[in-house]
DNA sequence: GTGAACAACATTGTTTACAATAATGCACAC
DNA sequence: GTGTGCATTATTGTAAACAATGTTGTTCAC
């Protein structure tokens, strides 16, 4: 839930049942299960060497969090996501991190602005080197940083299971060769936004963003389905 | 051993542990368990004639829905949230009631309209006549209905899930006597923006709305507190 | 060859017993 | 009287066995 998922090494006194489910969920949103794959108890006992009893609280916690769906006495599997879904996520998203952005223009400090310019030169490198996993990464940090400067914490949380739900989307959205180049200035009038300290501004460039999102993936896997 | 009957009689085989968390959650939200209360196992059993692994993942279900806190070997109680964690909830069910509203102007059609304008005097009846209890049944159900009406399923289903977390906060408001006064205007402005079919207006009605809860919630708790 | 009944298997749901941990109360020294 | 250390108790965490359910493959009648 919290994103005290470093390891189970360093933390004493966690459950084998949230270290099961904190490595299940890194898995699953890793890509290592594909949507619809079962996810039989057995396996998973030996895959992380934990008892039943974890993985079945495990596999409990994950299917409150969206990312896995249980039948009754048929078992548990990777929920698969469609394309509905997934948008109106992406408009959830629109609405929650908007509203965190205008937050995060309000108060940001010196520490934060230099937090977020750096990711937009990240950003702006591996455009330039064509690194789309650097990219990927360092998108994934700055949608977090504005959330951790905004100071809010409600939708942070919610934002974060969201987009561990549709990660399927994500990845593959990222993976167009020309997607990168298409949300960079996206990204750093975001970034340029809330270092000005405007709030507005801010929330319309991070809506401006995920609806840009919306857009590429109705079109991207509108078209495919 | 099972009395499924009294519970869900014709429904097929619902898991012990899924009725469990069902009917533990009504009890939270209702108010019969107050904030901090320990949730001692042995007496869930007892309450609900569980078995201990249902009571279990009850507990664990609910502690991803935030709900209920857990401790590591020191058991679970009710979750109490605090003030600022309140007036977060109340912006982000703007930020997401206020789309929702947006889209229910866009598809209502005549029997949606009628449900709404039929809340709408359940609410003002309730005001003329003092029944607070009614009005705060009409008030949960309008919000219901116009995020049925907008035909989305992420941002209710996370909405539920955020009034659930504040209940004790929104009842507490509700018995203020002049609040029902205050607020039903705003619920009227709901109901004729979403059936006239102007998705800004029913948007802003929305927030506006909510705006006026949150100022309530901070004023009443603030000082209280 | 086809379909239905049935048996063997795989998997999950449930219950029980046991171990580990934190809270509590008591004795005893000072 | 007070505080510390120890033993007891209450409670949760873990593991294993058992029961129920769904699935699959096979046999047999037609």
């Amino acid at each position: 839930m919290t994103q005290e998922a470093v390891d189970q090494g360093t933390r004493e006194s966690v459950s084998d049942a949230d270290r099961v489910a904190s490595r299940l969920r890194q898995a699953i949103v890793a890509g290592d299960f594909a949507p619809r794959q079962r996810l039989v108890e057995t396996d998973l006992i030996e895959m992380f060497d934990a008892s039943r009893g974890a993985v079945r609280a495990a596999l409990a916690t994950l299917t409150v969090e969206g990312l896995v769906e249980k039948i009754r006495n048929r078992g548990a599997r990777v929920r698969a996501v469609d394309l509905d879904e997934a948008l109106e996520i992406v408009e959830v998203r629109a609405a929650l991190e908007s509203m965190c952005a205008a937050r995060a223009a309000e108060r940001v400090d010196d520490a934060g602005m230099a937090r977020l310019r750096d990711l937009g030169e990240v950003m702006r490198g591996a455009v330039d080197s064509g690194d789309g996993e650097a990219y990927s990464q360092a998108n994934r940090d700055l949608h977090q940083a504005v959330m951790d400067i905004s100071g809010s914490k409600v939708a942070p949380d919610i934002v974060q299971r969201l987009r561990a739900q549709n990660v399927r989307y994500r990845i593959q959205l990222s993976m167009q060769p020309h997607r990168p180049a298409t949300s960079l200035p996206e990204h750093l009038e975001i970034v340029e936004a809330v270092c000005a300290k405007d709030p507005e501004r801010a929330a319309n460039a991070m809506r401006a963003h995920l609806e840009s999102v919306f857009s590429a993936t109705k079109e991207y896997f509108g078209n495919r389905k």
